[in-house]
DNA sequence: CAAACATACTAAAACGTTTTAGTAAAAAAA
DNA sequence: TTTTTTTACTAAAACGTTTTAGTATGTTTG
């Protein structure tokens, strides 16, 4: 039978003194409050020895903290935001923070569906990998006080904290690589969309063609029909279209993915002769045939800064006053897949 | 500044009823409570206008239900577990349950830590993947009454809950799908550890192996070793050691990463030359070169099965009745790396 | 026409904490 | 000696729900 966990009531009881008293042991606050040493050591040791744990539940009620966080992403089994997850979880749970993850798949219903779940209030702060269209219930979790912190994108001209990579000159990097590199007809393969993080790859790849004083080839794929499947036929068709291509860029890690197998399919030469390169590393491309240059984001420094912008607001009343915007390097990996092809 | 959200007591005032009237209309027993339509109506309008939503933190200190679950996993940064969340996920938020996804590396110091801190109480029910040896803490679990099920291994002779795979029958499969390709010398690269399913794994191997009259070649590596990230170095040595192999088994999806960048070091050919098969698939296998044949577990029934199992021991009284323990079969996904090789 | 029942509602306790605002006694200061 | 301060402790309210055990009417029933 299910019995009942011990409560500070169960302690008091037990030692013949108050509540009040062990709450305050229990919390340190003993000095404080002017607690004898004799008695503070007497419940130190009984709710050693019968193992308490308090209610968090009643804890959080009483204190209106939770000590949950929420980390919302695009798509947890997403390589990237999986490898991200498991990093953040270690920071989190180290400063006694337990995480919920979830997917948005980058739709604002789904987005908007989770934030009222979690019920703006009985989540202590959110880490949100934002869909293109939440602006406004990011404006409303900020103007209920509630600590928020943009990853990965943000939206321009809205005043809020924010972790991201510098996008741009990321692509700029790897694109003037594959230049150094002899390639001369780089196309971009990229989603249709104007969040701020695929607006910077695309920017950057454009920089750096237009520098160099090479023609662009972009793909843009409508998000939507990337999530029915259909990825594959677009890439398919472009490359189709454009023969005279000798290097690929690909702006995320499934659009690399899906870029793959259909260079695969096609002719197995293909993917050797091409240059390539995609964004965000996966261990996968350390064995691939020929190993793939990637645009790794850092991963570790993501999340330590995350936490670091975190705390404070959880922390503050007033969440307002000091929004951060936190940009980082990537790393550009090189590796066989972007060296200049000897024919 | 942080203007606090409505309560039922707000909504009583407001419309000069009681908190009890209000508490009950919203919880749907108006009717069995005797509730007038009118006052109802009254009710369920004010709350929507005013978006009323309940405090879940009372809620649960009062009913004792948190509406959230654990999900413990090896690693949630590995493909095969951060599919499993993606999915579970979906499925749990449908019947009204959050997920809190945590990683125990398969250590038990660490697993025991995240269930303490988990209290034992504040969640409602566990998924548990198991490091080797936590059984005393699931006994725990399950005599305090609290729902559990385990995934992917289980411990023997301990009635509890579970989900699991046919191993055996799995690698069995694959190892004979081999066999049937002509492949002679065929090794199985594991890891030392008496788990359930690497046992099932291993046992499946021999079995095949020997109903054959072939030669068993085994490599098991340590797992303390694999954290340090010197599976490599094993697996290198053991090939080193084996040159007449012809084909590779990797029992798990991080065997088979490192073991295919040992292959790829040593020698670019040998990876074409063998017959290669990975447990868990990989959506990377597809295109790689040569396709990568896999065991894939039904990730979907997996977690269908999970809440299925889950939902009545959430309803329960005494969880210890109805143990149940799920087998499900896998799929052998056949690709060029375990065709038989023309030379 | 009293007893039984149904209807429409509510007061208050309970869940397990934290915290405010105390009290009583001992020690120090005046 | 009286007043003040310090020490050691506690009663009770509060957090926002749910639920038990009512009450006060009105309506049937025998």
């Amino acid at each position: 039978m299910k019995k009942k966990p011990v409560s500070i009531r169960n302690i008091a009881e037990e030692l013949k003194i108050s509540v009040t008293t062990v709450s305050f042991v229990l919390n340190g606050k003993a000095k404080e409050k002017h607690i004898s040493k004799e008695l503070t050591k007497k419940v130190l040791d009984y709710a050693k020895s019968i193992n308490y744990r308090p209610n968090q539940i009643a804890q959080s009620l009483r204190t209106g903290k939770s000590k949950l966080l929420v980390f919302m992403v695009e798509d947890i089994s997403n390589n990237f935001f999986s490898q991200l997850a498991r990093i953040f979880e270690d920071i989190a749970y180290e400063k006694g923070y337990k995480v919920i993850f979830c997917s948005n798949e980058n739709d604002d219903e789904k987005a908007n569906e989770l934030i009222t779940l979690f019920n703006f209030r009985q989540v202590d702060g959110f880490i949100i990998v934002p869909s293109p269209g939440i602006r406004e219930t990011i404006e409303n979790l900020i103007k209920d006080n509630i600590p928020v912190i943009l990853l990965d994108r943000f939206y321009e001209g809205l005043d809020c904290n924010s972790v991201v990579i510098d996008n741009e000159q990321a692509s700029y990097d790897a694109t003037q690589h594959l230049i150094d590199n002899k390639f001369k007809n780089i196309c971009f393969i990229s989603t249709a969309s104007d969040q701020s993080q695929m607006y910077g790859r695309l920017h950057g790849y454009e920089k750096a063609v237009e520098a160099n004083g090479l023609e662009p080839h972009v793909l843009q794929i409508p998000f939507n029909e990337i999530i029915k499947g259909k990825g594959k036929e677009y890439i398919r068709a472009f490359f189709q279209k454009n023969k005279d291509l000798d290097a690929v860029f690909f702006s995320t890690n499934y659009l690399a993915q899906s870029g793959l197998e259909v260079l695969k399919e096609t002719d197995q030469n293909l993917i050797k002769d091409l240059g390539l390169i995609a964004f965000d590393d996966n261990d996968m491309f350390k064995i691939y045939d020929p190993t793939i240059t990637s645009v790794a984001q850092p991963l570790v420094e993501i999340c330590t800064k995350l936490m670091e912008v975190m705390l404070p607001l959880l922390k503050k009343k007033d969440v307002s006053e000091t929004h951060q915007k936190i940009v980082l390097k990537t790393d550009l990996i090189i590796r066989e897949s972007s060296l200049a092809k000897q024919k």
